[in-house]
DNA sequence: TACATTGATCGAACCGGTTCGACAAAGTCC
DNA sequence: GGACTTTGTCGAACCGGTTCGATCAATGTA
């Protein structure tokens, strides 16, 4: 159906390999032959198949995106991560294979071991994160998005959400707060080992203890009427907490109009700072301070390393595991107290 | 460096062929040498190779799901539909290629004359679909997900928007409404083709008509703070109305909030009726009545649709434009007028 | 003039599967 | 007991690319 490399061939008048070496540039090829192949590509409306390159090149230039949506996650945010990843990858020519099949260690294998991808880019990183073990037995390489205790030989890159919270306990220390309240991401995350919820909690605590500083941390839900059920526990129990901080896309996105409902002004009841990016932002019109979560930065640069890893491994070196610097984006969500 | 079929059928003392039928089972095979090559399959953690695979069966068992994320589209709402492709392609063991390139043309012809999927889900689709070209000289069979004019010979599944329309100002003029506002999708939608935005539109201002009453179309706005000032501007400029019709993910998401902080009571004040699926209305706290537009249905619809056309073309028939039935999800947002 | 060098092209082998036809051994039938 | 079918296996060809080594003419050099 589809014209081959041996249809060219013909109806130029050269060999199968001259038509790949015309195509490759890998010899020497007269102008007029070049052209002539040319001419012919054309007229057959001729595309290398992608099966038969990979078979004798060893190379798909495609990656596989392993992701999970669960139902305890806010979607919206997950697709923060895809985006840059997917325009990223497509910018240095390679295509994407999203795989969001539940058997995590099985779509690793599968996808890697019969060769489909040339590497793996991996979203919802837990700390002993089970794709980590077919993924050291595979012979492409992989980037975390995300970070692993388990996660030795692989890049990683993610927000330093220790100093996130620090900056933001800091913050608050600042303007005087003394009692604060902290919505985490809900506990599946932390029982599946999410490991940014840890790292930021645990900073969060540590540094508020140092400050002498009261702060409180409730599970936040994922979905109505959970979210505001969880924000009026967290607020009756702790009736003088004069900030709020979330972590908890689901949350911070329902907050305006939470405050709004029980009549909470903000800055001036209720200091409110949060974690989360530019875009989203934008996307649920959210007025508040935040650490910016630069999914955008991440996920351009993971795939860029990604990539060289694969095209020009002696470059790529050791593994690298970034924690890109957080920054607090001041909305004026927050305001002096005592 | 991956064991081969050649392999597997050293190990267990066979010829490649026999492997193969094992594997197939097109052939059949003793018990004993059955377990031997399982055996040896095992020992050596063999897979077999996609690309060599695609290359002698012309098949991948991938689908192509080519979508664009456009700015003034709220990125949440396209997820909606990403999500059942992917998790129906994954029970009916095809894997998800996603292709986003901003060259729509180019990205269909080069993984479709590459044979890198066997199908096309179409995401996206506008009146005047340019992906349909390059489609039809495929050898792919394709699948919308929406409604194209030019999509004569590809299955189409889609809402019925016009019935939706209908379905919306029925119940409103049922309620003795007179005077409704409408915020449509962005108008760049409207100029991209973006045909459910145009058959909601005009169905729901001819039905509009046939009852007498008064309703305003305004362009929505998918960002803040632009769907802050449509809203008060479309609602200024009628100040009698005293329902509104909501067709724009990104304005029914920022409604509550709006509402609150105007003061205006629903459905005391004003009568709110949207078209959003229960997921979006979940992840969003969505009080309000709305059209279900069923993403789940449509996308689970349309890949086994795809899927049949794949597999066995002479069952699939003639192609399918199903619009499915609209229903009306009463959470209790209108109320009687007059 | 003889000889190495370079440029352009070709043929063959190879990548790792699938599938067709052939064939030997065993089983069935009269 | 011979003819015929069935069962189980093998070898070879093929899918459509890439790449290595060889060939041969043209060019440069001693």
């Amino acid at each position: 159906m589809a014209a081959t490399i041996g249809d060219v061939a013909r109806v130029a008048g050269v060999s199968r390999s001259t038509v790949s070496y015309a195509l490759s540039g890998k010899r020497a090829i007269s102008e007029e032959t070049r052209t002539r192949i040319q001419e012919a590509i054309e007229q057959l409306g001729f595309t290398p198949n992608a099966g038969a390159r990979a078979l004798a090149t060893s190379q798909t230039n495609v990656l596989g995106l392993y992701l999970q949506f669960e139902e305890d996650e806010f979607a919206p945010a997950m697709l923060q991560y895809v985006l840059p990843v997917s325009t990223t990858a497509r910018d240095h020519g390679y295509d994407l294979l999203m795989v969001t099949d539940p058997d995590l260690v099985n779509a690793v294998r599968r996808t890697t071991s019969s060769a489909m991808v040339d590497g793996a880019v991996l979203l919802d990183v837990t700390y002993d994160d089970v794709r980590l073990e077919p993924l050291r037995g595979a012979t492409q390489p992989a980037v975390l998005i995300g970070y692993a205790r388990n996660g030795e030989g692989f890049d990683s890159f993610d927000l330093d959400f220790g100093e996130a919270a620090r900056l933001i306990v800091d913050h608050l220390a600042a303007l005087g707060h003394r009692d604060i309240v902290l919505i985490t991401p809900p506990r599946q995350v932390y029982d599946r080992g999410g490991s940014y919820a840890w790292r930021f909690r645990d900073a969060a605590v540590e540094r508020a203890a140092r400050y002498g500083m009261r702060l409180a941390p409730h599970y936040g839900e994922s979905r109505q009427p959970g979210i505001v059920d969880e924000l009026d526990a967290a607020l009756a129990a702790s009736p003088d907490a004069t900030a709020i901080v979330v972590h908890n896309d689901a949350t911070i996105a329902a907050l305006p109009s939470y405050l709004d409902k029980r009549g909470i002004r903000c800055p001036d009841d209720l200091s409110v700072i949060g974690v989360f990016s530019q875009d989203f932002a934008q996307a649920f019109s959210l007025p508040f301070t935040a650490v910016e979560t630069s999914p955008d930065a991440l996920g351009q640069e993971a795939v860029r390393r990604l990539i060289l890893r694969i095209t020009a491994p002696e470059q790529a070196g050791a593994p690298v595991v970034r924690f890109i610097e957080p920054a607090l984006v001041d909305r004026g969500s927050t305001r002096a107290v005592g």
